[in-house]
DNA sequence: ATAAATAACTGAATAATATTCGATAAACAA
DNA sequence: TTGTTTATCGAATATTATTCAGTTATTTAT
């Protein structure tokens, strides 16, 4: 057996996916060329930037998501672009945002389990200079598992 | 003229798009019948939930996005998910989390500007009995869920 | 360890879908 | 108005997904 899971999941974490204009077409009762050649308009405008799968990560063993709050040591980067960018690095970084308030950066961090979590902390206060960091682990996701099925 | 786009947005937000068997079949050289098994499997088991598009939020106009920290007001509702199930209705709120930590929610809220932010929390804070809260406004994303950013 | 049952893989055929093309119509600019 | 660009859309073509059936691999039961 040649387990093809996880790269399909990785790929799909990237793109690989389509839309589907017949679907649409049929949904909104326009003719399906008239839709392709919106979306590909749409495309080309850079409006869509990709098409890509959406996990039940707990299913796929990354269950374990959390909000890191971050201030960051003054010294250790010119600005905290340039850490984030860095951070950023680490594919198990889901986002990361740079915002207003107490603290600079948002990292929304996915792991396998609390143990990964901790050790991602650990590392990271090291490794990029975490002056204080403040968690929020996601306890249940209401969002994101929203998924609408009429059609 | 008709301006489909808008339907087209609402539609990729939900879905109504598929992956790309042949390519990546091609990506990573295994016949497209084991590619499709696989994906059915997938989709069978729920680890993959829909396929959606990422957009460039600017460019459609839903360019302020804010993580919003929320206390809850104990009285209003039974339980924070009862809360966080009704804030979830608003297209606007693109995730919402339970959180351990100081703040029982994390609400990301994506608007055209600062001015319809301020509007939500206004209608928030009296609809949704929200007793405190702390924003924090994204000044840019480094990384999205979905795709990473490179300008 | 062996047999039976189940799950996974795959090529060939078919069904479904996207894409191209050319023609028309609508919107826009000078 | 007139010319130019943008948008719509049916018909034909190209590509892609899906089904099916045979095979192999893996797991389960005896």
């Amino acid at each position: 057996m040649k387990d093809i899971t996880p790269k399909l999941i990785n790929l799909f974490k990237q793109g690989y996916c389509a839309p589907q204009i017949s679907r649409i077409s049929k949904k909104i009762k326009e003719p399906s060329t008239t839709i392709h050649y919106n979306i590909k308009k749409l495309e080309k405008e850079g409006k869509i930037k990709s098409y890509k799968a959406v996990f039940d990560y707990k299913k796929i063993g990354e269950g374990h998501c959390t909000y890191i709050l971050v201030n960051l040591l003054p010294s250790r980067y010119g600005s905290p672009e340039e850490a984030a960018r860095d951070i950023a690095k680490d594919s198990r970084v889901e986002s990361i945002d740079i915002c207003t308030g107490d603290y600079e950066l948002l990292v929304k961090l996915r792991t396998k389990d609390i143990d990964e979590y901790y050790e991602y902390i650990k590392t990271s206060v090291k490794k990029f200079g975490f002056a204080k960091t403040v968690s929020m682990t996601s306890l249940k996701q209401l969002k994101t598992e929203f998924v609408e099925t009429e059609d």
